[in-house]
Parts: C-alpha cells; structure tokens; sequence
RNA sequence: CGCGGGGUGGAGCAGUCUGGUAGCUCGUCGGGCUCAUAACCCGAAGGUCGCUAGUUCGAAUCUAGCCCCCGCUACCA
C-alpha cells in the first residue's frame, strides 16, 4: 500500500529565535508539525518536515553579551539546545535550518539581489522615534504616554536611510488571492484577521538596518553597508532548505508547502511572506495554519518549589507519549488553551489509562488467558461484531479528514469513541462467560478486538508513537510504525498471534493528582 | 465608537462555519460485571446554551443591538 510516494507533503514549523531555551509553546507547535508529517507518512505521502533555528538580529548579539560568549557561540549553544531537544521528544524532522548556514545565506542574497533588480526593493528615508538607550526605534503604541517602555526618556526623532519592500503593490493581489483561496490562511478566524489589517493600506515595508547599528546579519547584495531585517532573512528558509531554486526537493515539495504557526506571527506569515514570494516570481504556499497560546499559569508552580514549566521535564514525569497526546487533545487547533499539570493527570488517567490502556490490558490478559496468545481464526460474525468494524472502519475516514483539517482533538474523540464501543462490547459479549461455553464464538470475540486494537493503534501512531508500536509488536504484528498505512485496519482478521505471553505492563499506570504514579 | 478572544448543567471544555432530540471529561448518587490498571458497562440528578429583538416550520448555531470577563503592558510557539 505504499504506492502513493508519488504525492508529496511538505510541512514546517517557525524557525525558533534563539535568545531562548525551548519551552512549552516550542514543544507543542513542533509536536503538531510532527504529529501531522507521521500521519501523511503513513497516508502514503513523501514527506519532508522541517525546523530550525532564526539566529540573527539585535536580541541574539545582546543575549551573546549577557552570557558572556561570542555571537558564535551562542548561537550555536543555543541552536544546539534545540537541535537536541526534538529527538528526546520523538520529533521526526527530516531537516534541522539555521539562518547562519552558508546555503540559507545565499538564498537569501539571491532573493533579495532578485527582488532589487525588478525594482521591488528602494532607498529611502526612514523616520521615527529612536531611543538611544535601546539603541532602537519604537512605534506610537510602544512608547508608554511617550516615552521608552525602559528607559522612561522621550525618544529622539531621528531620519535613516534604509532599503525598503514595495510590499504596497501587492496588496490587491493578496486580497484576491485569500478571496480565491479559503483555505489559505487557516483556522477562518485567521483569515479573517489578515483580511481585516489588509483593509488599511499596506506600508512598505523596512527591509534593512545600517551595519553600524546590526552588524549580526546578512549583508546586502546591492550595498555592504547594511544586513537584512530579520523577516526577510528567516521567512526564507522555507525555501532555502529546500534548495531554492534549483533543488529536486524544492520542484518536488514546494507546491505542497503548508506552514505551521502560532498567531504572534501572523502578519509576518500571512502578508510580508506571500507578497516575498510573488516578488520573487515564486508560487504562494498552500497552508497557513495558525493556532492559539498555551496560558501557563506559572505562579502556582513557583511558590511550591519555584520551577518552570519545561517540556523535556512534564515528559520525563509522565511519559513522552502521555505528554503529546495531551498537548494534541486538549488544545483545539486555533484556540487559546489552559495549561496544568492537573488537567494533563487528568486525561492521563481518564483518557489512556482507564479507557484505553485497560482497554489493551484486557483484551490481552483474555487473549492470553484463553488461547495462549494465540487466536483462531475468526468465525462467522455475528451483528455485534459487524457493527464494531462497520464503527472502526468510519472512525478511520472520519480521522482522515479531521487530520488533514488540522482538527486533532477531533480526530482523536473519534478514535476514544471507538475505545468506548470496544469496551462496551467486551461487556456484552461477556467473553469470560463464552470461555465455559463457547469456545469458537469467545475466538471471534477476541479477533474483532485485536482487530478494533490494531486499528486504534494505527491511528494513535502519529501522535504516540511509541505505544502504538508497543502495542503492535504485542499483537505480533509483521509490520509496526509507519511500515502499517492507514489502510491496514480495513484487512480485518488477520491478527491471529498475540505475543504477550505473560502479563504486559500496563501502558499507562495511572497517577494520582500529586502526580506520583499511583501504585499499580 | 480602538483591535481581538470569550460568556454552554458544580468545575473544565467541545459543539456554532454546513440551523433540526444539548454533548464530553471530572465530580455526586444508585446498579451491573469480574476479563482488566480500585479499572470497565448501565442508569439518575443537574443547563431559560450572557441579555433582547429578528429571520425561520424550527436557532447554542444565522442577523442586529446590548451587558459582562480576558489579552493587546512579561520572553516568546
């Protein structure tokens, strides 16, 4: 069933700035990129899934300085704090960026030496308030009752001379374009949003700082004197990392690029990155999708011991896959969601342990049990039965479609609704009464839910792996992880050897609220 | 007239785009089962879906107006 390869899913997250280490909001927008390049791999789909790191600009010279280090070295530390993080927490990008490569670097000059000589990029003056402590300027709603937010001085008016984006121009090109495009920029109330800013007339947009101000930037193709802003150095990399514009992978991904981001940066993602890339006589990419904040509520948390929420700690605490399928089933893609380590105990215990984990614990203890691991085939199925696959089969194209809508929570209500059926129906089946009396009928039984396990466990691969794969190797199933497509779950009957020979640990023992692992 | 988000049983939230018996988790009460991680299954109590008017055979869902709460001032996905 691999035979799809042909159909390529691009997918990437922001590149991360580096004046900090990865924290919740990191984990979980690069969890989500994660979660939906494993399902497309699994689809079928050649998948390629980007993330890196946005190492220039102001804030990362002085964070060098505050640290003590060289800008070198920082960056490198602190791109490496991230580079490392992504495998502890099962990421499976195919590419890790930094804007300090040497290729993105050239990209970018190609771009912008591109964008000059069509006429698009011109020197004019800039204007403002610049205040010289911060060694920056500040807008009007910056300024507090006019003064520097810091500094509490008035900021000095002062003129620069700096490069500048005809962003204008394509203003009414953009708003066609999302008019034609409904799902271009997405959730709607994202669309909406940028629909609304585009009502305004568009400013060009400043795309330079002079090198005596920022010298921690790419250069200019057409003036050495001045780097680029950081907008038009990072928003490239989707590209350079691809190879733009002669690489095999660009030809073959970027048609399909769908990018993930949070909504702080929208405006950049949803208006300065399109009108780039028709400057640059490249296509739109497909998807923008936009999801909300975690609200962390930090200060209960300091009191008791005076620690942060990290993302590699809350997995180590309560398991990886436990941590991701929170992250993915709690938030609604595009809304604002609470976080706490009680809510996570919560769907810890209701969700995996009680529904589904036991579901498995079970199912297989019966299995094994009974049939010594190893099921007859099924016999002739009864209503009941039917009606469990006919459910499992319409969860999948259910899932499907939520999935590729970004609707994760949705997607895995769906596959819980199943888990439900599942253990509903070893109630009515009553298998421990069969093992008195039917035998044949107490194998068909268990086959239906094996084969209910298999599919759930399909299902759940994206967003844990690992249990789905525990699981799999449990049901002695040739082919585990991504080697099992989607369409596997529809060969209904074939699990016929389940390997937990002895007593499987339970896949999530519950904790209680403390959130000390309960005694099992 | 700043912009945006939200107001759904005790708590926390889906559902609103594509109107049609109001749903989930936790909690409470009662029952069942014994394969299982004090888990699972069934049932019960509990909601004028912020307010008002409108469209409609029918509105949590669409339209208009109003009230209340929260961000936009902390690094940042």
């Amino acid at each position: 069933m691999r035979g799809n390869s042909h159909i390529a899913f691009y997918i990437t997250t922001p590149i991360y700035y580096v004046n900090a280490e990865p924290h919740l909001g990191h984990a979980y927008t690069t969890i989500v990129g994660d979660v939906i390049a494993r399902f497309h791999r699994l689809s079928g789909y050649e998948t390629f899934f980007l993330t890196g790191t946005d190492e220039h600009g102001n804030k990362v010279v002085e964070a060098a300085e505050g640290s003590g280090e060289t800008v070198e070295a920082y960056v490198d530390r602190i791109s490496s704090a991230f580079k490392e993080t992504w495998p502890k927490l099962n990421i499976t990008n195919d590419y890790f960026i930094r804007t300090t490569d040497g290729n993105h670097k050239a990209t970018v000059r190609e771009i912008l030496s591109k964008v000059y000589e069509k006429g698009d990029i011109y020197f004019s003056d800039y204007e403002g308030k610049y205040c010289v402590g911060c060694e920056r300027f500040y807008t009007d709603t910056e300024l507090t009752q006019g003064r520097c937010p810091i500094h509490m001085n008035e900021p000095r008016i002062i003129k620069e001379e700096n490069y500048f984006f005809r962003m204008s121009k394509y203003q009414g090109w953009l708003i066609d374009y999302i008019d034609e495009h409904p799902g271009f920029i997405r959730p709607e109330r994202y669309r909406n949003e940028v629909m609304a800013f585009l009502k305004e007339p568009l400013e060009d947009l400043c795309i330079s700082r002079p090198k005596r101000r920022l010298s921690w930037g790419i250069p200019l193709p057409f003036n050495d004197d001045y780097v680029t802003y950081v907008w038009f150095d990072a928003l490239i990399n989707y590209i350079s990392a691809l190879g733009y514009p002669g690489g095999e992978r660009f030809k073959k991904f970027w048609r399909v690029a769908q990018h993930i981001i949070a909504k702080d940066i929208l405006k950049p993602h949803g208006i300065y990155w399109p009108c780039m890339l028709k400057a640059a006589g490249i296509e739109p990419y497909q998807h923008l999708n936009v999801h909300g904040y975690w609200n962390v509520n930090t200060g209960k948390m300091s009191k008791s011991l005076g620690n942060i929420v990290r993302p590699l700690d809350l997995a180590d605490k309560y398991g990886l896959d436990a941590f991701r399928y929170f992250l993915l089933r709690e938030m609604v893609f595009g809304l604002d969601s609470d976080f706490s380590e009680e809510s996570l105990v919560r769907r810890l215990n209701a969700d995996l342990a009680n529904d589904f984990g036991n579901l498995v614990s079970r199912s297989m203890t019966m299995a094994v049990k009974y049939f010594e691991g190893l099921l007859p085939a099924p016999g002739k199925p009864e209503e009941a039965d039917e009606d469990l696959r006919g459910a499992a089969l319409k969860v999948i194209e259910e899932y499907k479609g939520m999935m590729k809508g970004f609707a994760f929570h949705k997607a895995l209500i769906g596959v819980w609704e199943l888990i439900g059926k599942a253990n509903k129906y070893i109630d009515t089946m009553k298998p421990w009464a069969l093992a008195r009396s039917d035998r044949e009928r107490l194998g068909t039984v268990l086959t239906t839910l094996t084969e209910v396990i298999k599919t759930v466990s399909v299902l759940i691969w994206p967003f844990m792996p690992q249990t789905a794969e525990k699981i799999q190797h449990q049901l002695g199933l040739e082919r585990v992880g991504s080697e099992l497509p989607l369409e596997a779950p529809g060969e209904w009957g074939r699990t016929k050897q389940v390997r937990a020979i002895s007593k499987a640990p339970p896949l999530f023992p519950r904790v209680n609220p403390e959130g000390e692992k309960a005694r099992g």
